[in-house]
DNA sequence: TGTTAGCACTCATGCAGCGCGAGTGCTAAT
DNA sequence: ATTAGCACTCGCGCTGCATGAGTGCTAACA
């Protein structure tokens, strides 16, 4: 167990190595104004905290580092949440001031303001797109051969997508399909739809339609395949701005990582609720082993949720990540909520 | 002016310079096989074409690197336009495989497609949206005080965007007005859009709508937003990977400049035809002046023009990325045309 | 007269040695 | 229990040095 002064010692350890980068001395932290201590008191403190594995040394002479089980401490233990200062929590509002009235234009937005805010990446997940449900679907004809399907949801999210017009098809069984669609599939979720546009509409689409299969089997492509959940990225470059990554190799490997959309779920708790803190090595991906990942969830609604992350060196702000993510999170839950139950 | 041997020399050292980006010594040269002059002798051309400014030393006894002046004779003069190799034109077409239908997803590809082929980082100006025609309006009622509205182009294009319903509004008046304006404004491109709403429709519009003013004043500001050029970037870290960089400085620098989609039009030559290449300090931008850009239009239909862009290090593989340039721009330019004619 | 061999010279690179200073661990005094 | 003192460690930056790649020049050669 850790005594009231180890504690102390340990925490300035931690706050001031993430402010300066600098392995922190004995000398240093006897000087500061809350420490009441001679160098060598707290030299023997510290080698105790090492012992207990809670910090480092980079070599045999140097001042201490935080080790990972240091970080984990200090945020399981010492992260007491804080009020956000008053000046982020105006730049975090400004996020959803004007007519803001999409969805993904505010997540996109709070992205960029959290890499602004926070000099780290900034990576954001859309509420899951397969979970609205269809408010309107329209085909517009473009050429003998091609027309544009459109599908509106419920949340304002539109989706597109061109696609191949039987030949000789009959204008008329376009729209003749376009109104059955409408009738049988408005306010199905977009994960159903394949589903149920062959329970229920494909019957009477048939019934209807002189080529139902050329014409359905082709529009139906178009609606299986993409409906990813959308991501937004802040501030990829931030890391480049982190002097704790100067070794270009490593750069390399994590930039890639980040950047490669099949990663994700590897280094995001997707599906989580809450808040949670991955630190170094504990990640997944050895790419990630400098880094740490801090992830809130928020909620849309009843059913849908999305995920907020933030990727920054094992030398990262946590309190005022931590503090920042909890806020965002719920603001976003409550104007995102509203927005889609079209209040004011 | 250069005799023969100089040429021959000056081709072999950028081009082995562009291979292997270590400065090319006269040993190495006189050892080609299409080089039949001993050291001394090589060493007396590289030293008339250092006078003559075409190469450079890197220090007193280093071997030589071309000059910018070198690289700019040198794509002026000795690139004889070669076809592209099988391999990588068969890469290349595979950007138009499969039902490639929509403009957006070709150009895409090929950003991606160019980036995996040169390793160096592409960007793509779209066809510029705004001289895409009106195909279609639609207005989809979200909450009693959203609604969706939508536009289809005659590229297939699809800008949708979410506006304020004025309170208490009439159903049947949003109806009204879609039909107002897609009798009155379906072919007309999106620039003119904003004159021509004023001067075509709106007098009709004030004539059948109740509450014309709040109506059509909200619906207006999200038809003026955005229809910017789209942009598309392909390998953006690509840049990490060349040996010429290594300068971390000098990379965020980059970065941030090619990131900012507001310095594009100072790197690239927009709005000009056909092939441009900018060397190093050519550039308009100091943060570029290690760089090589080279750039390619292309058209869609008559009117409407695109550009792709590499940008690389002056150390660039200029004939590779010329000759690919050349050929994806042709391509580009038939495949968009083609799908906007509705071809087969 | 153009080409080449030979040689002295230059300079980047890598390595060993060295002094400095920040910081530690230990011990003895308070 | 705390602290002053001191010897010790080790990263860092500096210097000096050997190495080798590459040059420029000169003189001999075809």
């Amino acid at each position: 167990m850790l005594t009231e002064r180890q504690l102390l010692i340990l925490k300035v350890i931690i706050d001031d190595y993430i402010e300066s980068a600098q392995p922190v001395g004995s000398r240093h932290i006897s000087k500061r104004p809350d420490i009441a201590y001679s160098p060598a008191t707290v030299r023997n403190e510290m080698a105790d905290l090492e012992e207990m594995g809670y910090i480092e040394k980079t070599h045999t002479s140097s001042g201490r580092v935080p080790s990972e089980k240091g970080y984990r401490y200090y945020v399981d233990h010492m992260l007491t949440p804080r009020q956000l200062p008053k000046e982020d929590a105006v730049q975090l509002q400004s996020v959803f001031r004007d007519r803001m009235n999409e969805t993904e234009e505010i997540i996109r937005r709070s992205a960029m303001m959290l890499s602004e805010l926070t000099n780290y990446t900034s990576i954001l997940l859309g509420p899951d797109v397969r979970k609205h449900t269809v408010r309107k679907f329209s085909i517009v004809p473009l050429t003998n051969s091609t027309a544009v399907a459109i599908i509106v949801t419920d949340s304002g999210h539109v989706e597109n997508r061109v696609f191949p017009l039987p030949e000789g098809i009959n204008p008329a069984d376009i729209e003749k399909m376009v109104n059955i669609l409408n009738d049988k599939l408005t306010g199905v979720a977009l994960h159903e739809l394949h589903r149920r546009l062959e329970q229920e509409a494909a019957v009477i689409l048939r019934q209807h339609l002189d080529r139902y299969g050329d014409l359905v089997s082709t529009f139906r492509e178009t609606l299986v395949s993409p409906l990813e959940e959308k991501v937004f990225y802040g501030g990829k470059l931030n890391i480049l701005k982190q002097p704790d990554f100067h070794d270009l190799q490593k750069i390399r490997n994590l930039m890639d990582v980040i950047d490669e959309t099949r990663h994700l779920p590897l280094i995001l708790p997707v599906g989580n609720e809450g808040l949670h803190v991955t630190i170094g090595s504990e990640n997944a991906l050895t790419a990630m082993e400098d880094c740490s990942v801090i992830t809130a969830s928020y909620r849309v609604g009843e059913e849908q949720t999305g995920l907020i992350a933030i990727v920054g060196p094992k030398r990262m702000d946590y309190k005022r990540v931590v503090t920042l993510l909890d806020t965002l999170s719920g603001d976003l839950t409550r104007e995102l909520t509203r927005l889609i139950r079209g209040g004011a």
